[in-house]
DNA sequence: ATATTATGTGTAACCGGTTACACAATGAGA
DNA sequence: TCTCATTGTGTAACCGGTTACACATAATAT
């Protein structure tokens, strides 16, 4: 392959000034239609590109924007991710994936990381950090499903409203002894889901357990396992996550207690995991595409400073009916 | 925040030239011990940090990878980007997701933009493109999962020893009418996965039913749930893909037909999904990290332009016994 | 004593864009 | 006719690194 143009190669062959290409190439101040074609014409005869390093350099701005997960191998965050990328892609920006694991030590060094690449801006899922750090870093932020602080746009879900909806639902079907999972405290969503729970059943006459649970399978099957055994009498599991949820199934599976007839589950996050699942998962579904789409929407827009509407959006959420719960009670 | 220190101002404040402290930082070429302490005490001074663009610019080299795969989305992947991208960390590169969507065109025009930005090279889970475009691109590339084409380093898992190893768990299990839902056609895991099963039912006596299958949880129910219902008699399946596995799964429970006494699955790949359902998936299981995590260091060797090994790394692969097949026959 | 090599340092050009500023030319308004 | 705004263009500095090359000095070989 031979040695690519740059913009001077462009300028000689259309006989004009770099300044004038450069123009022409970000459509910012005066030129004549005369030198557009001219120059157009010689971009196309060399097939030049304009090299985004240099550009970078110049500007202090290039289109990467880094997606902060916990982590992807958690199946809610591939489809996050997947929105974001689409959006992002859409609009001529690239994400840059990375996974902190929940770490704050993790978290700063990539966000050292690309600042130092002068990254347009951040879409972060995590919470570790105090919403100090990201003020002083100087560049556009916005907070995807759970919140940081109010200086900083977010976009989640509306958490609570789907915990009393999922309740409220078990609750209609007849539950009595109901089990609450949920998220690790301090955790917005997970205290938000705990929050919509506790409302739903106020003042109503039945039995719940509010017990501690990570997003991860394994734990919240043992867990599953250990309350299934030593609580008497459970009728109704409300998992604050499709993947616990999916422990807890497993877990009655295990013990011969069998879903939905004597136990009913409903997880939150409607991936896709809920409806493999056999049976397939009653759950308070996200849309997780949405979510993520809006997010990078919403970072564009401060990235080009653009006004927002809104600094905070509440997507909507919906119950899906599957058959870890009896809906032939309805 | 000030603005950031330059070289220059190192310089400066060392009292010596900025070639001085590019060979301080490089570690390339001669420096004084002497000079070697101002340096270090100027830059901790200053708090000063490489600009990464402008190196970019000058030595047409950056820290970033290129990741395409088909979809995040597809839960095989995730784990494997976990893998590449904490390597990829470790070794100081940044890794960018692309989603192809199996898509010539859009991994084209990916592979474009990550050009201009003088991306390191590329991981390639995806096998849209002619091996000649990788290689006109004069960038490293590795291929992962897929074998692109000779030229091309390639590492994937023992497809066929493990689909052998599938085969013959299923015969000992006394399957006797066995449904192989083979991936697409024409892709090189899929394909010799066919190859391992029918090597090793060679001479068997036993009744066997090739089915295709994308690697998708929706058609591979539907068509799963379409021959539990039209092919007598059937009494194990083995799916190439988890995914396939599970819509195996949930088509046999939907049907009636109980896993594993009527019918015994299997699957490949070795994703957690796997570990979720109820029954839990007997499996052929990948290393997926070890995958990703030997792609990326292959990938790093050659843009180092250190001398690879192997041009074709087999990471061996593992079966897995759950809840799917009798394990209580053997 | 002299040639040769190894060590150490600085200057300035270069990577490929952007853009402030100077300078024209043209047309409108006073 | 004389401003002055509008449109159009080019030069050169700048972004912040890397590095070829020239030059200097010290150590070793002849």
């Amino acid at each position: 392959m031979k040695q690519l143009a740059n913009i001077r190669d462009v300028a000689k062959e259309a006989g004009v000034s770099v300044a004038s290409v450069s123009r022409y190439l970000n459509k910012k101040g005066y030129i004549s239609e005369e030198a557009k074609k001219k120059v157009q014409s010689a971009i196309e005869l060399l097939g030049y590109k304009p090299n985004l390093v240099a550009r970078s350099l110049s500007t202090k701005q290039t289109n990467l924007i880094g997606l902060i997960v916990p982590d992807i191998t958690n199946p809610f965050f591939p489809e996050l991710a997947r929105a974001v990328e689409d959006v992002a892609l859409s609009y001529g920006y690239t994400v840059i994936l990375c996974n902190s694991d929940e770490e704050a030590e993790k978290e700063i060094n990539y966000i050292e990381m690309l600042k130092q690449k002068y990254v347009a801006g951040f879409i972060v899922a995590t919470n570790q950090l105090q919403a100090s750090h990201y003020e002083d870093l100087d560049i556009p932020i916005v907070a995807l499903d759970r919140m940081i602080h109010d200086s900083i746009p977010t976009v989640s879900s509306n958490n609570i409203e789907g915990a009393r909806l999922g309740t409220s639902y078990l609750l209609e079907q007849n539950c009595q002894n109901i089990v609450f999972m949920r998220g690790p405290s301090g955790l917005g969503p997970a205290d938000d889901r705990l929050a919509g729970f506790l409302e739903a059943i106020e003042g109503k006459d039945i039995t719940s357990h509010i017990i501690e649970c990570p997003f991860n399978f394994e734990h919240s099957e043992r867990i599953a396992k250990k309350f299934l055994t030593e609580i008497e009498g459970i009728d109704g599991i409300f998992a604050s996550t499709d993947v616990s949820a999916a422990g807890a199934l497993k877990a009655a599976y295990s013990l011969g207690i069998s879903v939905p007839s004597n136990v009913q589950i409903i997880g939150f996050d409607g991936i896709a995991l809920a409806g493999m699942l056999t049976p397939g998962l009653t759950t308070v579904a996200q849309d997780i595409y949405k979510l993520g789409a809006i997010a990078m929407r919403m970072l564009i827009k401060k990235i080009e400073d653009i006004e927002l509407d809104d600094k905070v959006i509440q997507v909507p959420v919906e119950l899906v009916v599957r058959g870890t719960t009896r809906s032939e009670l309805r």
